[in-house]
RNA sequence: UGGGCCGUCGCCAAGCGGUUAAGGCACCGGGUUUUGAUCCCGGCAUUCGGAGGUUCGAAUCCUCCCGGCCCAGCCA
């Protein structure tokens, strides 16, 4: 997995062209533009490495700004939020601005738009202008604010700033074609009343400007060269033109519009997400389960696979779906390059080996990294009782199952060869204790006469460590749960899994929250962000290994 | 005839008038292996939504048709 050259797209095309034309004097300027409203999820990880990875790419900057023109639904909670998560995806933003940091500009040139006669105060219903803003098909028909003298809107624009009128009395409109086939086009609002506190500028306006308009000009004062945005916003385009033609602004970027990301068995809406965190579906914005990027992060997911994944899954106009496999891919070719090797037993059963002392104590040397001399090595104790995971033993063994069976033998990893003697059950007949005897002969060389092929991870009884490991799966069974009559039912109960009575090899008590491992034969797992501490060993398995053997 | 946009392998995606139609994921073999992992090697679109047309030559240009997505917030 490298960052290296990024797959061509249409998007680069047209810089590509634009900087051989020499437009915007070789300069490019992007920006990624979030409303503090929420918590970014992994669509927003797209449009983060496009706009960042372009910047680097061409040797030019991006921005980060806040598009926080809608006081009622935004929070510094989150715009701290989303700084943290862009950090952590690998990125600097060249500057960090607000859109709020533009009000007194924007207001200025709302005032220069009344006086050119392209914008008017109406005074109509919110409900009134719906209808008159016509249909899809039929053409809306003019508001008979429309037609308004220059002086009086002027001074009703003033006193909608001064706070003399309550929300929804007024609102400005641009003055451009009711009849037009774009309904975007039909007079769109500018600015609208909110008496509302704005988590920058407190209750200095009781005016705010709408996304349209905003955001071009906060484009164009940034000197952004290219905007990009989603398909939905293909609409607006000739709106965003057409303010900054009106205002002639010095600079007039050009927007370009991607596909946003679609990614089968999740579900990147804003709403659905809050509500699958208000009714308690999940934990909460960082459950390992929820496409966050906070929940990614505590999953296990990597800075680096992510970044990959928006790599591979390229960027158009087509409405993809992706598959789950693609992420998984990315993030296990990433931590297989990358994370070093443990052992881990998820439910342990006891294995007595038999032809060993009571007290036998070996200290064994486990490489980190079969492919990286370099990761080093650890020391692993072995004992004459082991644990070994329940499923790594049947009495009744599917077809090529490699593993214990009675009279069987088996590889302890890093160890001996095994053989199973006795089976020891309790009352109810459930498996609690394997009687094994080792052969000697085997530490680090295969064992003579016969193969032995399965070979099968382990911890020392008396040296391992508990923990509570955690198993997570896709959270929707469906491949579209949005689309699911009530997504709640397309819940897949089995997304996660707790395996508390876990053992970890002695090494892993003091593993650093946050660290990334290997886990033979099991997967890729982290020490979790929050409840991993001395004392209280806690794993999140981000996936599981790639797994050829037909279950 | 409201307006805008999209259709290349099961899923993504390069390709921009002349290529044997890249690559990745998935899948199917085979080899190596003390992780049923990794790694390696091989297979996987005579065909680009369909039909016409232009051209010596079309996935690439034109026409029509079919299928899909977005838009009627004082949200972004």
């Amino acid at each position: 997995m490298t960052d290296s050259k990024p797959t061509a797209n249409f998007i680069r095309n047209i810089i590509d062209e634009d900087l051989k034309n020499g437009k915007n004097d070789g300069r490019v300027v992007t920006r990624f533009p979030p409303e503090p409203n929420g918590y970014l999820h992994i669509g927003h990880a797209k449009s983060i490495c496009l706009n960042f990875g372009i910047a680097q790419q061409y040797g030019g900057s991006c921005n980060l700004r806040f598009d926080d023109t809608n006081p009622v639904k935004e929070d510094v909670e989150y715009s701290e939020a989303i700084k943290a998560d862009v950090s952590w995806l690998g990125f600097e933003w060249n500057e960090l601005h607000h859109a709020s940091d533009y009000f007194d500009q924007l207001y200025d040139f709302a005032v220069q738009l009344i006086k050119a006669d392209k914008a008017y105060v109406e005074s109509s219903s919110a409900e009134e202008m719906r209808t008159m803003r016509g249909t899809l098909k039929e053409p809306g028909t003019p508001s008979p604010f429309r037609d308004r003298t220059i002086e009086e809107n002027l001074d009703l624009f003033e006193r909608m700033k001064n706070g003399e009128f309550d929300d929804g009395e007024h609102v400005l409109r641009a003055k451009i074609d009711m009849a037009s086939g774009n309904i975007n086009m039909r007079d769109p609002t500018l600015y609208r009343i909110r008496k509302v506190e704005h988590m920058r500028t407190g209750d200095k306006w009781s005016i705010y400007p709408m996304y349209d308009y905003t955001h071009c000009v906060s484009d164009a004062l940034e000197h952004i060269t290219h905007s990009l945005c989603t398909l939905e916003f293909e609409d607006h385009r000739p709106l965003y033109d057409w303010v900054l033609d009106e205002l002639q602004t010095p600079s007039h970027p050009q927007q370009i519009e991607f596909a946003r990301l679609s990614l089968e068995h999740t579900m990147l809406s804003k709403r659905r997400l809050i509500q699958l965190v208000e009714e308690n579906l999940v934990d909460g914005w960082d459950d390992p389960r929820m496409p966050t990027i906070i929940g990614l992060r505590r999953r296990g997911f990597t800075p680096e696979a992510l970044r990959d994944f928006c790599d591979r899954i390229g960027i158009t106009k087509n409405d993809a779906w992706i598959e789950m496999s693609v992420l998984e891919t990315c993030m296990r070719d990433h931590l297989n390059r990358d994370a070093h090797r443990r052992m881990g037993v998820l439910d342990p059963i006891k294995v007595v080996i038999t032809s060993l002392d009571d007290n036998h104590e070996q200290e064994l040397t486990f490489s980190n990294h079969p492919q990286d001399e370099s990761a080093g090595s650890r020391p692993i104790p072995f004992t004459k009782e082991v644990y070994i995971d329940s499923d790594d033993f049947s009495e009744d063994p599917p077809p090529k199952y490699q593993r214990l069976v009675p009279g069987g033998e088996v590889r302890l990893r890093g160890c001996y060869v095994i053989k199973c003697n006795e089976v020891i059950k309790d009352e109810s007949g459930k498996v609690v204790e394997l009687h094994c005897t080792h052969d000697p002969d085997t530490l680090g060389k295969k064992p003579e006469g016969r193969k032995v092929k399965g070979v099968v991870h382990w911890v020392s009884a008396k040296y391992g460590v508990p923990a509570e490991i955690r198993l997570y799966d896709r959270l929707f069974t469906d491949v579209n749960p949005a689309k699911a009559e009530n997504f709640a039912d397309a819940i897949n109960p089995d997304s996660r899994t707790i395996m508390a009575s876990a053992i970890v090899e002695p090494s892993l008590a003091s593993a650093e929250p946050e660290t990334h491992f290997q886990f033979e034969r099991l997967g890729y797992f982290v020490s979790d962000r929050h409840d991993h501490k001395p004392g209280n060993a806690v794993f999140n398995r981000a996936v599981t290994l790639r797994d050829t053997w037909a279950k």
